[in-house]
DNA sequence: CTCATACCGTTGCATATGCAACGAATGTGC
DNA sequence: GCACATTCGTTGCATATGCAACGGTATGAG
């Protein structure tokens, strides 16, 4: 029996991303009970200004349930708006409120923080990750 | 507003963690009806003989009422089986059976199959990936 | 020896997740 | 203009997941 699991590199990959979303996790769940799809759709949503649930469903792997329930609670909790789009009555368009605002120029700078300090752990291989994830993402697209 | 979801690491490294992770469950879900957690398990006792569910938890991130149940399944399937350890009756010692080798035997080169196209896809800079896994592994332990 | 404490694996339970179906709306072929 | 297929977001539901508590066992202090 050959096989190592321990250098598999799916296995591996997927070790390495499940701890650090939890270290993370527990960051923005401390400063503001964010669950790990609402921290999502709110990242998404500051980056991107009006978008609908699909747009951010297609970039985020995540499920559109997933993201329709998120959206939901950010309104209900007052960081997000939801009005409906123009000429196509279908869509929905999500946006930031001035509190969702807030909220992220609060996170931001911890986010920043955080990957600075991955970044330190990282070193010199740094750059070479985030090309791989460069490739990888391209490849799943 | 300044913060780009799609610049930051840990998001990045997750998403591209749950993209190669289904696609490789795909395989082994149509091979042999294994969920991911039954995967760890299986796998993990084919580089180690004999471990406890203790140990598989500790190494494979995995909860260990999740480790309990794919191991019970297992079992009942008849790809592993559970024996008292000798001096401590709380352990349980979890082992191949010999259609648990021969799957692992069918399995281990669809997987190196697939690392192999992964790495193809990352190019150069898979080294460099499987380096930074390392110190990432590390820094969690 | 005895009691308190810690550990192991299992199980119960509340929550999270993903798939499928649905109503509403739009687009398409004829 | 009209059926038919497709898309959007929501919701229902079955399953997966993670935490906490439990019974059983071992360990350590006194």
């Amino acid at each position: 029996m050959t096989f190592k699991l321990d250098e598999f590199l799916p296995y591996r990959l997927s070790v390495a991303a499940a701890q650090i979303s939890r270290r993370f996790a527990s960051i923005y769940a401390a400063e503001a009970g964010l669950t790990i799809p609402e921290w999502r759709v709110l990242a998404h949503l500051a980056q991107s200004a009006e978008v609908s649930v699909r747009d951010i469903q297609a970039r985020v792997n995540l499920d559109k349930s997933m993201v329709s329930r998120a959206a939901t609670q950010l309104e209900e909790e007052g960081y997000v708006s939801k009005s409906g789009h123009g000429t196509d009555r279908r869509l929905i368009v999500l946006q930031l409120t001035p509190k969702g605002i807030a909220l992220m120029q609060r996170l931001a700078p911890l986010a920043e923080q955080f990957q600075q300090q991955i970044l330190t752990e990282l070193g010199p291989d740094a750059e070479a990750l985030a090309r791989a994830l460069d490739r990888l993402a391209q490849k799943n697209a």
